[in-house]
DNA sequence: TTGAAAGCGCTAACAG
DNA sequence: CTGTTAGCGCTTTCAA
């Protein structure tokens, strides 16, 4: 019940005026130290925390960070989310809260951002939060968009370039003998999604390889997808050689769905996997795949963050699309 | 650049008091209905947004929710959180924000928690965060603790009963015919792996089996500690037939270190583990395990805490220790 | 049904 | 170095 613990309070005990006590509080140089010390000795005493609705009302700032991701339910990993959520706590300077939200939550309760934030975070996946990119942008306050590449160059854009990084899987793929290649690609309103899938079919005609449509398969980024997928391409009669799997949760899906038909992996199926999750080196066989830079991405956006709401111009670049890079496991086998 | 929008701006234009706006945004039935459609159409056009800082200053209130873990990076598995934050965030009334923390972070940093929230969400893990819960009570909120069986009874706190969850297991193993029973346990300083633990040792002891201390090792919860500590139990000598991992990551670990040593599951060894994450009904062998109510956990959690905020009594009981169940699969095998 | 005035807890001129 | 005064944007008496 001690947050009827005001600047006032400690200014009746300290018999100096609430304005001194604030000064005092925030460390302004305008007030003696024996004046300073007694004051915060005072606050301590009386467990003072200050109002921080009050504080931001005046400075016309919240001390709130807002982190947007997409959808908080499906299509973002949660080994993502949770190592993004840390990192960020982590880099922040002390004070700041973070607020996690989603626009699918907005969308579906229509509701419209608020504005109780000092810069933004958003972790997007598709094209269709450019609206509320857009709306964030508008507020005139710091955003970075982390994740996908967007179309716009007034905001700080840190992504992973997954169209180069599939390019890397599937010419390994090719020197390992493989040309019978099939595909699980993930949610379709995903930019990761589209990119990777170009990639791949790009590749592939780069080096006239036919693709074969029934080893063409769509999931949503979950395991479970991942293992439908399979099982429809397996089903097919006319198996490939090998399969390169969207993400990695689908790869282990896809994995599964093998064993249980009875394919040997990477014997009879060899796989590439997309994201390097934290279970890829440890499923049977360990998977090959790519690493998403999850890590680079997400320094490089609080740190922009951090300088844009200090004022300061950041040090890193404006945009930057990371190139992934392949991890070589056992789920690929070399051919003939 | 549209937060210069007030309720005095709308004021102007629509050629009335500030306090009627208010009133009117606010749907106060002591406003004509016709005045009211000319404010809110006002306030549309100018996409008016309220100064939340400002009403949370006058109406004692933040609309802010705080979600405190543990830790944000080790020990709560990510599926984990990411479930329970996208449920707290569907089910949270619309206007809310969710500040998400750590008191390991609080800890690190050297902060104490700040006032701005109208309740919080604890997800604990250890005794360590007692002195944090007590903080909150102490501010007079409402708060309920999640995932943990706390020392009070003034708190709403909803739990997974552990103990007996391990006592199903380790009672369905010796249903199977298992007498060589090892152990992998979590961190150490972790509520949930110490009833794991205690839940195992006690169930062998009164089904009078001695246990052997090669068999017992301790991980961190997360994979690849797992991976140790079984890699240290392949290398005692004599071998368990079955073991019981504290969480599914782990015995993914563990499963991986007796494929690299050539141990085959579950014809060699079989495999318990805690948690029924999202991996396990994928991994090779499918891993049987204990399902950890975490749905019932956050839902119960979220609607005390509704209820709380808005002053009602809750529908829930005060504290509940919900019983886990176990899920069979493919990694245990039935012997003699 | 509306408006005037006060005040939430804090910071920031301005004056001494 | 310290205090007086005003004001951030909002809700809430109280009075009309």
């Amino acid at each position: 019940m001690n947050d009827k613990v005001t600047i006032k309070t400690i200014a009746k005990i300290a018999n100096v005026s609430h304005t001194t006590v604030s000064r005092a509080l925030n460390d302004s140089p305008l007030v003696k130290e024996k004046t300073k010390k007694e004051i915060r000795d005072i606050a301590e005493r009386l467990n003072y925390s200050p109002n921080l609705n009050a504080k931001a009302l005046v400075e016309h700032r919240s001390f709130i960070i807002a982190v947007y991701f997409t959808d908080l339910n499906s299509g973002t990993s949660p080994s993502f989310m949770s190592e993004m959520l840390h990192q960020i706590k982590e880099m922040l300077p002390a004070g700041y809260e973070i607020a996690v939200d989603s626009f699918a939550g907005l969308r579906r309760a229509k509701q419209s951002i608020n504005l109780r934030f000092d810069g933004a975070l958003v972790v997007s996946q598709s094209v269709s939060d450019d609206m509320y990119i857009d709306q964030l942008a508008k507020t005139g306050k710091p955003v970075v968009v982390l994740n996908r590449k967007i179309d716009r160059d007034d905001l700080f854009n840190y992504a992973s370039d997954d169209y180069s990084g599939t390019v890397t899987a599937i010419e390994y793929l090719l020197r390992m003998g493989h040309r019978k290649l099939g595909i699980i690609s993930g949610k379709e309103e995903f930019t990761s999604s589209q990119n990777r899938l170009a990639g791949f079919l790009d590749t592939l005609q780069k080096h006239n390889i036919t693709r074969n449509d029934n080893w063409v398969a769509t999931g949503d980024y979950s395991v479970q997808s991942g293992y439908n997928a399979m099982e429809k391409i397996l089903n097919s009669g006319d198996l490939p050689t090998c399969m390169f799997v969207s993400n990695d949760d689908m790869a282990m899906g896809a994995m599964r769905a093998c064993e249980d038909y009875g394919f040997s992996i990477p014997e009879q199926i060899s796989f590439m996997g997309f994201d390097d999750s934290a279970y890829s080196n440890y499923c049977i066989p360990r998977l090959t795949t790519i690493r998403k830079p999850v890590r680079e991405i997400t320094n490089n956006g609080i740190k922009t963050l951090n300088s844009l709401i200090n004022n300061e111009s950041p040090e890193t670049v404006q945009a930057m699309n990371i190139k992934p890079s392949l991890v070589v496991r056992e789920s690929v086998k070399k051919i003939n």
